[in-house]
DNA sequence: GATGAATGAGAATTCATTCAT
DNA sequence: TATGAATGAATTCTCATTCAT
């Protein structure tokens, strides 16, 4: 029997799930982030997910999700949840743009610190999984669709003047990209001061930013 | 037999490889960067990649090459070789730090106009290539390299006064990570007006870079 | 899935197996004693015995064992066992060591009757799987440790004077080298007549142990 | 264009050779028995071998020796050839056909010593190099007549009563089958003392052979 | 004589997925 | 719900051999 329902519900309402269901997808999510961080999207496979989560066979992966493509998208999913938890309550107490700009990068960092598989593991399924087909119902969109808002954001800045004016488009994918970078390079290296590169990368945007007329 | 030899040639001298050898091991190489660039790393394999190359079989790759990550290596070192064909001319003609950053973002986009596939495929690899054990003789290694002169001629324009204060580090890698953004923006995105986003970078690092006071 | 236990275990207790792995695992086992036997190890490959033991396909192989050297593993063992149990009560009923040497040699030539493939396996496969490294359990050493409690009932008949003075590891190892040698003859020669050369060869090293003082 | 000639000529006459081929065939024979003896038969390929001789390619093997089989005969005649050098005037010294057999077992086992890796060789390609149809021109067969020569030499030392009755083919197998151990336990115990191995093992086949009446 | 390049088959292993129980 | 077993395609790599130069 295929996977009774996959993660993203383009049909009618959310799937109810069991207690049990819903604790052995979480189970395996989790499993996958951490293979995924550790190994890299290229050498990840069912059978080590199934591994680290502790499972005797991947045909319980398959049972749980419709496919590789499915899995992922709950993995992307759950890391877009926790961020968004993390991110959220400390930028919306900021006052204005240019703190919440700051927060922003600064909490992404530490998100970094505090799950540090998290935002590794969703680099790597967006770098390796383009959306091929119109079934693009999570992979990128979630991001595309906060990094929309974000721009929005920007822009209304840049009307009261608190921003000068920039493509926001460009500015919010730059941000993106440096931070990225960033979750890339603590992989490599343990001992990257992150606090630090928060705060530059932080002084940095603002620089690039606020209106010095 | 074994490939001759690898890519990366630590002990003495470049090997000697005739007229045939080089052309088939560039004729693979080029395959490879379309391949990668096309399907992503984690999908591209040696019988993508033959195919590519009008090979008959995977073989002939194990053949002129001492394995996958050899072959990966030697894709490394050929976009750089084009890239750095490309840029250094266009950067070194220019009069001042502030020239040069601006020529450096723009000349790797349009880098990514000239050889749409060499970035996508150098950004995949670096991706998912993680060193493992001490053989990083290319991978990351050369790149780090890049990023060290740079850093090192950002630290010169700061002691002129040319640049203002900051982390040369961590400036160097937000540059190559809003860059490697647009890279794979580009992939997706086939409308994305690449020499407008060139410049809207170029202005915003000149921005976060210059000095004001 | 990898395979889930390998051959050898060297941790607490043997592993789980269903009945239905268990009987794979003898039919995968018995299929590969008859090719070995029959082609030799250099010859023998996971699509001839996946052949030979009626699988779909290699994958089979490789699922049910760790890999070539597990499944060599678990041939040795199979041989051993029956060996053993062909052996043993028939040496144990002798009175005597004169007896036993005797029971022992022709017992081994009249396994090679009832089982000619077993021991032809055998053969092979300790020829060629050097134990590399120290992962080197169950292959020679099951047969080494046999050979040392020969070697010391062998000291105790020394003891008693029934046999003479001799170095009792050249003995042993004398000895099973002679077998050997008529393993890999029997292979080639089916006219060989077995009974004979078992029966000479027990009178030969009675000759050579006995005290003649 | 297919190797000029074989290594078993069944044709008429020796093969004219030119010397640079003779010597570009013991070199190969010679790394062949290198590799042989280091990895085993099973692990040994054309493509070691040439490694080895220091060879740039596998295709001079190929133009040398017809075949897999041809290079394994052209070994096998090798250490044939070494061997009976190095015997014959050591056994043909000896006065009676007691002494002639201490010391071709003896002689077996400095022979060891003194060319580690030819009998190594010749054990694992007679082992594992079964005559597959009418072919049988090299492999086997000459130290089947050697051992056929051996056997009639004991004949005769049966007739004089210097050695007692007893079936020749099966001593004299056994004797070669209790060296081959002793070629074979040497390759994995560098320790193990050979000569009194060697002084040991005379012993017991003289013992065995010995007319007590 | 000799070489490097190529071939195509075959090697072991891993993959995601399916299915009967 | 869950599991273990099976499948068959695909993976990288090595093999002995051939052939044009």
């Amino acid at each position: 029997m295929r996977a009774r329902n996959s993660s993203t519900e383009q049909d009618a309402g959310p799937p109810r799930r069991t207690f049990t269901e819903s604790a052995r997808r979480a189970q395996i999510v989790d499993a996958a982030i951490a293979v995924i961080a550790d190994l890299g999207y290229a050498k990840t496979s069912f059978a080590k997910i199934a591994k680290q989560a502790g499972l005797s066979s991947t045909g319980m992966i398959s049972y749980h999700f419709a496919g590789k493509d499915d899995l992922m998208r709950a993995v992307v999913a759950e890391v877009m949840r926790v961020a968004d938890e993390h991110l959220r309550p400390r930028i919306e107490a900021q006052p204005n743009a240019s703190a919440r700009l700051r927060t922003y990068i600064e909490s992404n960092i530490a998100l970094l610190i505090d799950f540090p598989k998290h935002l590794a593991a969703l680099v790597e399924v967006l770098a390796n999984l383009r959306d091929e087909g119109p079934d693009q119902f999570g992979y990128a969109a979630s991001m595309d669709s906060i990094m929309s808002f974000q721009a929005e954001r920007m822009r209304d800045a840049q009307r009261t003047g608190e921003f000068r004016e920039f493509d926001v488009t460009v500015m919010v994918h730059a941000i993106r990209g440096a931070i990225d970078e960033v979750v890339g390079r603590a992989r490599t290296d343990p001992d990257l001061d992150l606090v630090a590169n928060g705060r530059e990368l932080a002084d940095l945007f603002d620089r690039a930013t606020r209106n010095t007329t």
